[in-house]
DNA sequence: TCGTTTTTTACACGGTCGTGCGAGAATCAG
DNA sequence: CTGATTCTCGCACGACCGTGTAAAAAACGA
């Protein structure tokens, strides 16, 4: 019997390194030597693991997201509904280093799917899996009677709190908010959602 | 004397090669040699306008960002203040396949500016000035009285609105929403800032 | 027509790209 | 140890990259 190795943790141990390329040089220092550079393996043992860049491109684009996923659902919920909430979008946004990286990955590949009808199929998911949790958070703050009255129904309403987190993500990402401020501003939108009065 | 060309006019005509080439192959697919192809002109009549190829996507760049502002500058107030903000917001966004081109553009550029400080510069000068303008929007209906009573201040309010309408945006170019939806989104939107009872 | 200056082309250079491939290193049952 | 199998490396190939440059083409005053 030959050697073996667990090609799962490889291939996902070779997509962290498409991150850490995509985090420091950005879209276009993406290649299969760098990657390797980065990963500590020649390029020919990355095509053991993937046969083309745009495989492995897939594959660590279907990651970044998954990572994301399991990480929400990991969270608890505590008693405030409305906490709950918060720290579930937070959870998504570019709120310290480590999840600013995260958030730029993402973004850097949504913009390779606009040109890679594969990639972006893979995101559709993605935006897909963000609304529907988005709906669950409205509908529970809905059914604990936490919304303020607009007459909008909770599709509505959680289609635009996807937008916001999202909006608000794509500005903190390029500089136009600070995280502060990204935070603040979640802070104001939920505060309006839940129709708390403002403590002037 | 010899042959003379209009430099601006040139350079502007080489940027919408740069938009051509990102609208059908993606940022991936950017280079001298491509957008020479499609400008028409061989790669180093190109150096005579710019000379490096950061030169290029950094003018590309600034370029589609003032060919917005200006088309909204160009828009005439109607009398309903709520209708003229949405028209001007609508401006802004992928309703029909020119301005999805558009977005797509500007959002690809986006993805460059996370790893390219120079265009991350030239695109915080982008978001700057949508933001006054929604600040502007917003101000105006306050002063009109068109605004719902939530006790959130007018710069909130208009960040909010500038991330609703960039997060509406980048799920519409993604896929995740229709033009249809993401219309509808933005009215139901306006609806609420704007206090007014929906039509059941 | 000629001369001057600008514009444009065509090509060369070194480098990096994705990918294919063959040789050897590693691993472990027998 | 032997052999079978997996893994890894390093290099080669053709293509494309950004950039530089020399020469041709174009335009127009003189």
């Amino acid at each position: 019997m030959p050697k073996i190795v667990n090609h799962d943790q490889r291939r996902r141990e070779l997509a962290a390194a498409v991150w850490q390329v995509i985090a420091r040089d950005g879209v276009e220092g993406i290649s299969i030597r760098s990657v390797a550079a980065a990963s500590g393996w020649s390029s020919g043992a990355l095509r053991h693991y993937f046969s083309t860049r745009a495989d492995l491109l897939a594959f660590a684009c279907e990651q970044v997201i998954d990572q994301v996923t399991e990480r929400i659902q990991g969270l608890r919920h505590t008693g405030d509904p409305v906490k709950t909430v918060r720290a579930i979008l937070l959870e998504t946004m570019p709120v310290d280093e480590t999840r600013r990286t995260e958030s730029s990955i993402a973004f850097a590949f949504l913009a390779l799917g606009l040109g890679d009808p594969e990639l972006a199929r893979v995101q559709r998911r993605h935006f897909t899996g963000m609304y529907e949790l988005c709906l669950r958070l409205v509908q529970d703050l809905a059914e604990r009677d936490a919304l303020a009255q607009t007459g909008q129904d909770a599709e509505t309403l959680a289609r635009r709190m996807h937008a916001v987190v999202d909006g608000l993500t794509v500005h903190a990402l390029a500089g136009h908010l600070t995280a502060e401020e990204m935070v603040t501003q979640l802070d104001a939108y939920l505060a309006d959602l839940t129709g708390v009065e403002r403590t002037e």
